[in-house]
DNA sequence: CATCACGGTATCCTTTTTGACACTATGGGC
DNA sequence: GCCCATAGTGTCAAAAAGGATACCGTGATG
């Protein structure tokens, strides 16, 4: 990901970049779209992704949760039990996730090659 | 980036993941913001982007053209002049820019720890 | 003759990101 | 006593991304 790339601030197109520097991430995007729907805890949102090891998962969950995207609740409990949903600025995320769904389900439909 | 996790088609929100693929890549999305305003060639964009480098700016387009989002138009004059525009396809992000502008506009505008 | 602008390439190096794999603590079930 | 599940952490290594720098050919300009 880019990570914030101008140091300057202000320049135009900063808030866009910004904005992908935090979705931004092999699994961050999944994580959200699983998490519009609810609720979850750190391994039903494992089974839910396949392939996401466990120190990509827990290393994602941590950067969303720094930028305050999602809230993870800890219960003192054993064995463990932690939950992970989207906080309010995480669910303000919603259009922008529909927007490229939209885009992505009308544009890489089936096909790959499809210059204009 | 990312660039396309599960190669398992029909994971659900694969479309958005594709997406943001497309997107991602340090400096995208300035170009891509550039030329919504209009053609321009290359030298004129890396005027506009302070701080990319040739190179990176010269990989960045061809990633762009590949997925079909811009198109490259070489005029044989010398000195050369090559023009980049968006396609239609790439005309068709605007949406999804804007989107993501206006969430970065209103909820990264001027601080930074504001969980929720 | 030397220099500039154009639109790149080529090469090398550093940083960032991702992945594999092992290991931890606790309590319950068998 | 041994294994399972939970929710991680730590270390190491590989791969990908990004950056610095130098170089190319041409024609106009000085």
């Amino acid at each position: 990901m880019p990570r914030v790339s101008s140091k300057i601030p202000g320049v135009q197109g900063c808030a866009v970049e910004r904005t992908l520097s935090l979705i931004d991430g092999k699994w961050k995007i999944v994580v959200l779209y699983k998490l519009l729907r609810g609720t979850l805890r750190f391994n039903e949102l494992r089974r839910l992704i396949p392939n996401v090891t466990q120190r990509m998962l827990t290393h994602q969950l941590r950067e969303l949760e720094a930028d305050g995207l999602i809230v993870r609740t800890v219960y003192a409990q054993v064995p463990p039990r932690v939950e992970y949903a989207l906080s309010v600025r995480g669910r303000s995320l919603e259009p922008v996730l529909m927007a490229m769904k939209e885009w992505g389900d009308t544009n890489l439909a089936s096909d790959e090659a499809q210059a204009a």
